[in-house]
DNA sequence: GCTTCGCATGGAA
DNA sequence: GTTCCATGCGAAG
């Protein structure tokens, strides 16, 4: 092989960033610039140019004729608001409009605002001391909550959001294909445009600006008709107030087409239509899309799920409006980072239109707010893109440690690979921790299968299984890929989608009563325990979530497939987990809003009243231990003043409004002012608040949006993930529980479920078992451990090793003889382990699919005595599962299998 | 005998 | 009819 040597190519002639200029630009001893890029960099402009630019004349002069131009509410200057260029001349205003950035500095104090060029508002503005006194436009709308602090300073977040939103809506093949088709029906669409020229403005922009500028990116506007519901939900069905929707915000979005090859089949665009910024170019993957010519917005994600976002009002939203925590996603980048794939791994850019199109709508992103924010929880300037998701087969979840990808996704969002051995890629969780996977491919029907390899334990630490989430998203600059994850709920179970468990985001979901007596025997955890604020409390970040939905009354508690799922045999082709289901997870997902941590959760639980614990001593430890599960109550906040005392305050379930009440004042769920006994000042919804938003926010920490409690709870964030985790895990357990024995009609997040099984293991149960962290969760004992909690558990089950062996001799000697030591599953011809159980007479079953009928009972039942199967799935092998439950002999899951198999190691272990 | 790897198969979309 | 993808299954380690 011979080299050849190389010589340099000259280095390409530059050309004006303006594309209608295209002057050759000269190098500039003085770094004069343009417009900053999404890149960090600035925009390269001839002399002609940077000087209209400086002039602040750039839109006038190359955009005087195109759509987006707005009046400031204030002064009435007509200001750009379609292009990169003038994207930080304004401000978007909550109620509509828009305000010119100098009536922005006057009227709001915008100090923080950057000079040109700077797109971002630092976060530090966007909880600026003078936001509260932001007045609205005149003439305009003026909702109760509006110029809450936050709102107006997120204004870029707003703006972002908008155009995820916006994005998404129009990026879904339903509806940009719809539209395209538009587009290409031109000639005709013209003809009716000349007819209804005003109105139809702004849907020829694309036209003329294709005409006008052949060398540019694609545009195509939004048309009124392709606005998606979610924006009808929110702006109207015209539109309006809708940046991107408002006929006056041509707002136009961009399609980027795969190595600059334009198929107009696929993605609308003509040929030669691309965009050819350099730094999409480096992208890779979906993401935030610029306009070089300057005189497009961003877009980001086209596949962002708006679903959650989108959700306002009482705070409710995930944004940052209603948290008073900054929404952790900026459109714009300090720097322009590329995927992951492109900077780790080295890819091409991808993810063309025709792959995203593709790509079947149960892969289609529906992060939460919530969850973005969970997994951007560390930076505030990164832009997250959710990429896709899948439910896990079987496969998936199995311990073989594949995960198939959808080809479609693989090809879009991951890098590239031509072999088979493809490429190790490095996948974050939520929490931080980062996992290498092999992304690789098989060949297969002429096509290719796309696998992630070594997922075990990611899958197995993440405690997931089939009929779980996950999801793929990307955090921009970093360019990092998050994997997270949304528990499943009962997709196999049968429930009525209106009872109890709808999947969402692996939260059960469950209708509420109105209202929750103490002593009741179906305590529920409240619709309204948690006041807005809560929802968006970053640290609730964590995998163990529970949300519970403001508007509909819905609880929601991440919680495991319930037993009979957990056991179930899934499936080939996932048919237990049919389209059917995914849809409806779909569509009840709209109903979750808001997160409890575990220890929030805890909080909500009282002791019930007439209830007399008794006391348990473990390990020197007292513990109080309840007949009855514990109450839930409204959440509220202790506080000590001043003087040193002490009392809570509770927001009031109708008005919102904060009441202080006695530090042991027990508040029932929905508590209102009404019931304020101990104040008759105020026991009154009219009644004046005591303090203000702002004192308040200083009283309770950083659940009105202190900004200095959330720096500090950053730090905390992964934390508090991984204790909400543990803890939701096991709230999860109960709601399980408490589904399986619920009367129907009843809440499956109801703790106050009898159980004869165990009636240790409910809510605020403090058993040996129950104090445990829940499996798969925290240090793993030794089988060699001797402490207190591994004694109790060895002798346990050392005693229900020794019941069930004398019961199963003395069925043994009716049954007629048979193999020892060996049985075969007459169905999924499994592999049998022999086990010895050192003087248990040998049992060994078949951990496999069990046939169907009665005998999964016998099958299940002697599991439980205790197997080691070859096929074990259980992520703790060689380990104590502390959070087994020998008494609940009945119930049937793979984890008890492994329970047991762990116990009989332990058995096996114990001195 | 068990696990891992890689391809093949076939149901479903 | 084609493609996708869940998983079966044989070969290799």
């Amino acid at each position: 092989m011979t080299s050849v040597a190389a010589s340099p190519p000259p280095p390409p002639q530059r050309t004006c960033f303006n594309s209608l200029c295209k002057e050759p630009t000269k190098p500039d001893p003085q770094r004069r610039r343009g417009w900053r890029l999404r890149s960090g960099e600035y925009a390269e402009l001839c002399d002609r140019c940077l000087c209209i630019f400086e002039q602040g004349n750039f839109c006038e002069t190359f955009h005087s004729d195109v759509a987006g131009w707005r009046s400031c509410e204030n002064c009435g200057k007509r200001v750009h608001c379609g292009c990169i260029v003038s994207v930080q001349s304004f401000v978007l205003l909550d109620a509509g409009g828009i305000d010119c950035l100098a009536c922005a500095r006057k009227i709001f104090g915008m100090c923080t605002i950057q000079a040109p060029g700077a797109i971002w508002f630092p976060s530090s503005s966007m909880h600026h001391p003078r936001m509260p006194t932001m007045r609205p436009p005149a003439g305009t709308p003026f909702p109760g909550h509006w110029r809450q602090a936050s709102n107006l300073w997120n204004t870029s977040s707003v703006q972002s959001d908008l155009q995820q939103r916006l994005a998404f809506e129009f990026d879904r093949p339903s509806c940009s294909e719809k539209y395209l088709q538009q587009v290409r029906a031109s000639a005709a669409l013209q003809q009716h445009q000349h007819q209804h020229q005003h109105h139809h403005q702004q849907q020829q922009v694309p036209d003329k600006k294709f005409e006008e500028m052949p060398e540019r990116s694609g545009v195509s506007a939004l048309p009124p008709n392709s606005m998606g519901p979610i924006m009808r939900e929110k702006f109207g069905a015209n539109g309006a107030g809708a940046p991107g929707l408002d006929p006056a915000y041509p707002y136009s979005i961009y399609h980027r087409a795969e190595g600059g090859n334009s198929n107009p089949s696929t993605n609308g665009l003509p040929h030669g239509h691309h965009i050819s910024d350099p730094s999409v170019e480096s992208h890779g993957s979906s993401g935030v899309y610029r306009d070089e010519s300057g005189s497009g917005l961003p877009v980001l994600s086209p596949t962002f799920q708006p679903k959650e976002s989108i959700r306002v009002g009482h705070g409710q939203t995930s944004g940052p409006s209603s948290s008073g925590s900054p929404m952790k996603q900026q459109l714009f980048s300090p720097t322009d980072g590329g995927g992951v794939g492109d900077i780790r791994n080295g890819s091409r850019p991808r993810l063309d239109m025709r792959a995203r199109s593709q790509v079947l709508p149960r892969y289609w992103p529906r992060s939460t707010g919530q969850e973005l924010q969970q997994i951007n929880g560390e930076s505030s300037n990164s832009v997250i893109i959710p990429l896709f998701e899948k439910m896990l087969s079987a496969s998936d979840a199995g311990r073989i440690g594949r995960l198939v990808l959808p080809k479609k996704c693989a090809e879009a969002y991951f890098p590239a690979i031509s072999q088979p051995e493809g490429l190790p890629l490095t996948v974050q969780d939520a929490s931080g921790k980062e996992w290498q996977f092999q992304f690789r491919f098989w060949p297969n029907n002429n096509s290719r299968m796309y696998v992630l390899e070594g997922v075990t334990p990611c899958i197995q630490a993440m405690q997931l299984q089939a009929g779980d989430t996950v999801t793929f998203s990307r955090i921009d600059p970093e360019g990092k890929l998050v994997m997270g994850f949304r528990k499943a709920s009962t997709p196999g179970s049968g429930e009525p989608e209106t009872h109890h468990l709808k999947s969402n985001n692996g939260f059960l979901t469950c209708p509420l009563p109105d209202n929750i007596p103490k002593t009741s025997t179906s305590d529920q955890i409240d619709s309204n325990v948690n006041p807005p604020e809560w929802s968006n409390n970053p640290e609730n970040k964590g995998s163990g979530l529970a949300h519970v939905s403001q508007e509909g009354g819905f609880v929601n508690l991440m919680s495991k497939p319930p037993p009979s799922v957990q056991a179930g045999p899934v499936k080939r082709k996932g048919s237990s987990l049919g389209a059917k289901i995914k849809r409806l997870k779909i569509e009840t997902e709209e109903s979750m809003e808001l997160k409890l941590n575990w220890e929030e959760a805890q909080s909500l639980l009282r002791a019930p009243s007439n209830s007399v614990p008794s006391v348990t001593v473990i390990d020197g430890n007292e513990f109080e231990e309840f007949e009855e599960p514990p109450v839930v109550g409204r959440r509220t906040y202790f506080v000590t003043s001043q003087t040193g005392e002490r009392h809570q305050w509770v927001q009031c379930e109708e008005c919102t409004k904060w009441r202080k009440v006695p530090v042991d004042a027990l508040l029932n769920a929905k508590w209102t002012c009404s019931q304020n006994i101990w104040d008759p000042d105020r026991s009154s919804c009219s009644s004046p608040a005591e303090l203000t938003v702002e004192q308040l926010a200083e009283l309770i920490p950083y659940r009105t949006g202190g900004g200095t409690k959330r720096s500090k709870l950053k730090h905390e964030s992964s934390e508090a993930a991984i204790r909400a985790s543990e803890g939701l895990d096991t709230l999860a357990n109960l709601a399980i529980l408490g589904e399986s024995e619920s009367l129907p009609g009843s809440c499956v997040a109801s703790p106050h479920v009898q159980t004869t099984r165990h009636p240790r293991h409910r809510p605020g149960c403090s058993c040996i078992v129950c104090i445990q962290p829940p499996s798969g969760k925290g240090p793993k004992h030794k089988s060699t451990c001797t402490c207190n909690v591994c004694n109790t558990v060895r002798r346990r089950f050392r005693t229900l090793m020794l019941r069930r062996g004398d019961k199963r001799q003395g069925e043994n000697s009716s049954d007629p003889p048979t193999a020892p030591t060996k049985l075969m599953s007459s169905q999924s011809g499994a592999i049998v382990a022999d086990v010895d159980l050192k003087g248990q007479s040998g049992i060994a079953v078949d951990a496999g699919p069990s046939p169907s009928g009665t005998a999964v009972a016998d099958e299940v039942s002697e599991r439980r005595i205790g197997t080691v199967t070859a096929s074990s799935s259980s992520p703790l092998k060689a380990q104590i599962d502390l959070n087994i439950q020998p008494e609940k002999e009945e119930e049937i899951s793979p984890k008890s299998v492994t329970a047991s198999a762990t116990a009989v190691k332990l058995i096996d272990d114990a001195p």
